[in-house]
DNA sequence: AGACCTTATACTCATATAGAGCATAGACCA
DNA sequence: TGGTCTATGCTCTATATGAGTATAAGGTCT
């Protein structure tokens, strides 16, 4: 071995104004937006997600709620240097608090990592149409054999919807991937070279290539965060999980909307209720809110004891749950 | 650090004979089963996924298909020494083989390690309602707080389904997770001590507990064996991952008896087929088989393009992908 | 007060899908 | 020739989904 460093980073996810925003930290090494760092104590943590509760709340005086395990990374591009460097990441739900304690840290917006990822102003982005979608085609066009075009259209066409199956929500990961691989995210050329994000500027002449709308992050960080976004997405369907991401109580309105905020599509307004409803996911409070700037809607609460009445009770998406990861 | 040990294991699976089974070594620290295990050579694989590969190939001769990451296993109970042990655990789906190479191993039936999970016999296995439900009802018993008791009470009826909600194929996990904290597995109590599989007898006193049926596993392999086999059964659904075990074509119902024996449940034959036929994840050869026994079959092949078409195209268990993970 | 905006909420309808079962087809065997 | 097997086609019903219409209940503007 020569040297080997594991850490975990968490991509803390919260919603609030209708988009979905991740704690992001200056990183020492660059100018690059990071996830939050925190090494695996081994001495003090006895699992591994106590671990990142542990640092999450010394560095920033914040108490994570849901935490799941995303995947872990460790290509031995992700290094800078010559020790390997393997990184668990984590998932975690809060909801959105002022940062306090010793981190440069602040919220972003999740979409401007994934700008093709929002689809909630009817029909494809821009970047989608505009940007990606020829730029990818060229890139299947310059394949070196036949088999690999082949394998490159078929890719394309299944990550970005270009086939009969259209968009999935779900495929984010595969989308970032595909864009990483047709070097049209900075990352690919930085990771490439072995460079922080300090010379990300050295990449703009045109031998460099074209990148896509979307600020990069640091390292293979955007890459985790796509894993968290796919994950949530994936799971919304099936697992309560938009709940930790809610209020105490909140009108179904709200709740479609952290919804569509999640999953980047808009949804059918009285159909959402019907679901939300006849699943059982919810229980009316009795109390009004009459902020609403129309009749008052009644305001919710999530029902627990669904957990025992369904086998995976979950919001829906369009695509009846097709929509699978 | 008090140091840090990084390595890799390998859920290798195949079904034959209608019976999911994996491969297992001899572990030199015990008599128990173990799981393949690898280190991550860092300088030369590049990525984890490709060490695995790499030493599956060297020790086995053995070349892996279909490769995914499942989990990071970080616990500190799961280490014998005061070295930090963590393992990133592979799922990897193959066409079994005769074993060679320099391993110790052997193809063993899954669900003799998890008897409770094959429900392929018409309702509940005696193991569940014999044995299991009534130990996790005395265990939800024996809580020291109200509070405690209702939160075991919950993840019993949701893991084995005494709710509405009925039995999840796919909760594999949470099922084995609940024995474990149950003390109904002998893993538990090993941890407990920091025994080794040669010093089980010792347990099988009244003091130890009483164990359910199922064979236990080295360290927590059996945990990672249940997160493969949650994680394969999810997947069942909304990706064509089946055919990675079938040969290159096969009749329906073989197709249907590997679903089953990987779900553990039985499928309507008539449903099953109209399915298949439906999404389009199956083509007709013209070739028949007529080894059946009864009218020769036609035999089928996997139809690639239908990853275009079909956002999640999948096999579908009973409860309607309902049977989510 | 009444027109008109907003959002909330109740229904309807067509279509797709899932679960269950019936019926016929085509092989082999006694 | 009848029995037994598996394969395969078809029907019927309950439920879920996608999309749209209609009504209710607040506010604001004139």
């Amino acid at each position: 071995m020569s040297g080997l460093d594991l850490g975990l980073n968490a991509v803390i996810l919260a919603v609030t104004e209708e988009e979905p925003r991740i704690i992001t930290v200056r990183w020492s090494g660059g100018r690059l937006p990071a996830l939050p760092y925190g090494p695996l104590d081994t001495a003090e943590h006895r699992t591994l997600e106590r671990a990142v509760r542990g640092w999450v709340r010394e560095q920033a005086g914040m108490e994570l709620g849901y935490v799941e395990q995303l995947y872990t990374f460790g290509d031995r591009c992700r290094a800078r240097t010559e020790v390997r460097s393997v990184s668990v990441a984590y998932l975690a739900l809060v909801r959105e608090a002022p940062l306090s304690g010793r981190w440069d840290a602040q919220w972003e917006a999740c979409y401007r990592f994934f700008p093709w990822e929002d689809w909630r102003c009817e029909g494809p982005p821009a970047v989608v149409s505009e940007r990606i979608v020829p730029e990818l085609r060229a890139w299947v066009g310059r394949a070196a054999t036949e088999g690999e075009r082949e394998r490159r259209q078929e890719r394309v066409e299944i990550a970005f919807g270009l086939g009969d199956a259209g968009w999935n929500v779900n495929r984010v990961l595969e989308r970032y991937e595909l864009l990483y691989e047709a070097n049209l995210v900075p990352e690919a050329e930085l990771d490439r070279r072995k460079l922080l994000g300090d010379d990300l500027d050295e990449l703009d002449g045109a031998e460099a290539g074209v990148f896509v709308e979307g600020r990069a992050m640091a390292l293979d960080h955007r890459r985790m965060v796509a894993t968290a976004l796919a994950r949530l997405r994936g799971k919304l369907t099936y697992r309560p999980l938009v709940f930790e991401l809610m209020p105490e109580v909140f009108t179904l309105l709200q709740l479609q909307r952290v919804v569509e905020a999640l999953s980047g599509v808009k949804l059918h307004k009285q159909n959402f209720r019907r679901l939300v409803d006849r699943n059982g996911l919810v229980e009316g409070t009795g109390m009004l809110d009459n902020q609403t700037g129309g009749r008052p809607a009644e305001l919710f609460c999530f029902r627990r004891e669904v957990l025992r009445e369904r086998p995976a009770p979950g919001v829906g998406l369009p695509g009846g749950g097709a929509n699978r990861s």
